[in-house]
DNA sequence: TTGAAAGCGATACCAA
DNA sequence: TTGGTATCGCTTTCAA
């Protein structure tokens, strides 16, 4: 099965006139007559026909389509993003191939050579966790084919990206669960590799020396994101003598699986532990109690990151100036932190 | 910012020699020496040569490229769908462009239309909830275009389709609940044109009369999938004089909110009344209680889509036989129906 | 065994 | 105002 379009050529050969002259009518170039613009047009629509985007695409020598790489399509956070790309992307007249690393360095160079191969105009990516060595990014940014990190970065590329407020983020957390009088306030933090993670890390600590809070370094946990890490962490947590009286964590999964463990324990939730996630999904609101979070602008990300690209591409490669942008986090108070002080 | 690619014609420019030497070369080509060969590969690997694939589209009027429109990209069946559905055409040698409809029938129709342009071989779709005329994907049927309905579907148009058994996995959830003791068991149901809806709507009904329950009309109540929806069918359900004593709801997110209302009011779950919903998500197991669920193969849904798509695509269209691939669902009992009967 | 050339569909330059 | 033609990169037929 297959479907052969109507070319320019078979509207041509209908009015008895030239591709080229089709071609120009449809474009409404100034150099054809009103007269054949109209015979143009009018079959050109009721024959509906729609130019051949592969035969123009070779001729320009742009495929008018982004590729990007997310570690995980089913993630709420990135499908978001996904959705903020998808919009921006077709609204501006590009498609989007998107393909996911599955948090993998070896998965994530083969879907970048596959998304190479189908010839993209650029790349929009969120590096693996795994990933601590650029080369297949830099060799692409350095064949000047345009190169946006999103949500996750490598310093060392000086190409433009979009990032959120972790230092921030993660500072506002540690303030409000103070405010609500929790002093002993711990971390559960992602892979040290990963930017965000330690963004998140450090405005943590800066906010406990801000708030004259002690800094307990037996309260600083680490996970790789496995269910059986949070485990681990949140079990040293509590079997701790002086045990936290909050945790704040580094996304929503690590929150919820330390919830259950916590409320397993027998621990009451916000009132023996306190919780703040990262997240950006609506079951901070359905699980029990509902997570207090800070919030990631995530469309506004996909949408930024397709400006970003579309400025890299119009730019030339001598002039061409990478921008970062900061987008902010908004703090979400539920449950899991309103606790009578 | 661009990035010109090595061609055909670079090669045989350097190797002396003509592109098509080059081309049968790269081809292992059976007219083309041994010799010839060597010092074409050999150079190519150097060069990390790649066939512009925009080229051999042109030429054999292929995109290599599925269409794929989602209701929800950022909805957890969906993107696990399109999980299944990426790696089956990449290791098939096939890029996925992936859309959504937002559950509005004018988006599907522009998304299509954009897909369309974008010169696709075929397209995998679960039409948006909106959707009751089905005019643009006949339309693309009748012109031989591959077309796959994958968890919904249109029964008018005989094409291949992959659903999960709706009717089974509803009986199977009643059955259940009546196994631990529920004699009660009301429905939300979803939007009424959606075949799923009305699949798990008789499975419920045949339930009810195959376990001897009497059916109470005002125990099914529809659910446009809102949240204001879901709160007046909730409420009416609680509102009764014979209030229910188990609820199946029609999805998860039906669940998740109804959940909310009946926990809100003072219920207990699952003593005062029990929840089934149909899922796909590790939610289920961190809202409190966690949710009994029929699971739905969603990876293995993608997958199928896939592999009907190449064969509907491989077929001629006057021997074309659709096929439907009907996919069991699967009870995991969780707290929300673990009752001391 | 190799090469020249046509053709996929659209665009744009040069002629007419 | 219109038409002929080269071009994008690749494949394939026909000729050498």
């Amino acid at each position: 099965m297959s479907y052969r379009q109507l070319t320019l050529k078979d509207i041509a050969k209908e009015l008895n006139t030239s591709v080229a002259t089709v071609s120009r009518a449809l474009k409404n170039h100034p150099s054809i007559s009103d007269q054949m613009k109209k015979k143009v047009m009018q079959l050109a629509t009721e024959l509906n026909y729609h130019p051949n985007s592969i035969a123009v695409s070779l001729l320009k020598n742009r495929s008018y389509t982004i590729g990007v790489i997310v570690p995980e399509i089913a993630h709420n956070f990135y499908s978001i993003v996904m959705e903020g790309i998808e919009n921006a992307a077709i609204s501006a007249g590009y498609n989007v191939l998107f393909c996911m690393s599955k948090e993998s360095k070896e998965r994530e160079v083969n879907v970048l050579s596959t998304l190479l191969h189908s010839r993209i105009d650029g790349l929009l990516i969120a590096p693996s966790k795994e990933t601590t060595d650029y080369k297949h990014l830099e060799t692409l940014f350095n064949r000047e084919m345009p190169l946006i990190f999103f949500d996750r970065h490598c310093a060392e590329i000086p190409t433009s990206k979009v990032l959120v407020d972790d230092y921030k983020g993660a500072f506002k957390a540690v303030d409000h669960l103070a405010s609500v009088g929790c002093k002993r306030i711990a971390h559960i933090a992602g892979p040290q590799n990963l930017s965000n993670s330690q963004q998140r890390l450090s405005g943590y600590i800066d906010a406990l020396k801000a708030l004259n809070l002690k800094q307990n370094d037996n309260y600083i946990v680490t996970s790789d994101l496995t269910k059986e890490s949070v485990r681990t962490c949140t079990t040293r947590l509590l079997e701790m003598n002086e045990k936290p009286d909050a945790i704040f964590a580094y996304n929503s999964f690590l929150a919820f699986e330390s919830m259950l463990i916590v409320k397993d324990k027998g621990l009451k939730i916000p009132d023996d532990i306190a919780f703040v996630g990262f997240a950006n999904e609506p079951m901070i609101s359905y699980i029990e109690p509902s997570l207090t979070t800070v919030l990631q602008p995530a469309y506004r990300m996909g949408q930024e990151a397709v400006k970003l690209f579309f400025n890299q591409l119009n730019s030339n490669a001598k002039k061409f100036a990478p921008e970062t942008l900061i987008l902010e986090t908004k703090l979400l108070v539920k449950a899991s932190s309103r606790r009578k002080t």
